[in-house]
DNA sequence: TTTCGATTAATTGTGTACAATTATTCAAGT
DNA sequence: ACTTGAATAATTGTACACAATTAATCGAAA
């Protein structure tokens, strides 16, 4: 028999957002007990991924980067800079622009951090091609997603 | 020439993390404009769906359906509650368990909410076989994950 | 040069998330 | 009945996340 109604949209079981919204919250509160050895949060983290590739960066850039705004970095970029990994100053060209610089401290972590990656990955239960094709499909998500954007831009 | 470094695995571009992350945050405000005609939030949303499903149930129940808990949930009923949406009592048989009901007028909500899923759905990129994909590859990680709780537990 | 719109961070206010703790209730065994 | 340990929700404290607003700066056009 056919139990399907008008509503079955609104099942949690028939929605892809919500095993994303659960999935990224469950696997960001993995990564606690191993940041907390490196006394950084999951934002705070990847804030600092990005500056240790990039060295120095615009709070603007760097929220273009994470797809977060002032009104979360100021705040996480002030706690890094209390804690010695950063340094926050305005652009001399441009006084608009608040520039961030990683610190020898914040380079420092880098060794300890790159412990982190291989611990979060053993307890995500995917083959590696499942894996590759997982991160595909997210990156085309938020590709076209970003399209959208720049039509309003 | 090999430029791969101990420390790639560092790099933003090589995690499978964040995206995941980003895609959860990005799509949850896609829902905004949408969830604010029905004075909704995300996890408000969510909450309701699983009780537009099961009429009633319990915070510690409702909370493993939804990954979250009573320091969340409380608030989040609390609120639903002071919108008309819900009733929390007290179990009789069992006074530590809280139970949360649905009321006609969370009832009435559902014939509203079923415009939701459809618009959300035109925002991602993605055909309908890789959806499914999708779906199925971020079940098996939160499965796994679920696992490692048990063996806790 | 003055003005005015745009850009950029910071601030404000609301609402999650979650770890840790607390308070209440239950149940099993004494 | 009493005690003790487990279970459940609520509370507390910290840290995002984001919309909306504000403040400072820049740049281009009048």
């Amino acid at each position: 028999m056919d139990n399907s109604s008008k509503y079955d949209c609104l099942k949690l079981e028939n929605q892809l957002c919500f095993p994303l919204y659960a999935c990224s919250k469950e696997i960001v509160r993995r990564y606690k007990p191993f940041l907390d050895k490196l006394d950084l949060t999951y934002t705070q983290y990847v804030a600092m991924m990005v500056l240790w590739a990039k060295k120095s960066i615009t709070v603007k850039e760097l929220g273009q980067c994470l797809y977060l705004d002032s009104g979360t970095l100021t705040p996480v970029l002030k706690k890094l800079e209390s804690k010695g990994y950063v340094s926050r100053h305005r652009s001399t060209e441009d006084e608009r622009n608040l520039i961030v610089t990683i610190t020898d401290q914040g380079e420092g972590l880098k060794d300890r951090a790159i412990e982190v990656p291989p611990q979060i990955a053993c307890c995500i239960s995917l083959e590696s091609s499942e894996a590759m094709e997982l991160y595909r499909l997210l990156y085309k998500i938020l590709g076209g997603l970003d399209e959208k954007n720049e039509i309003k831009a």
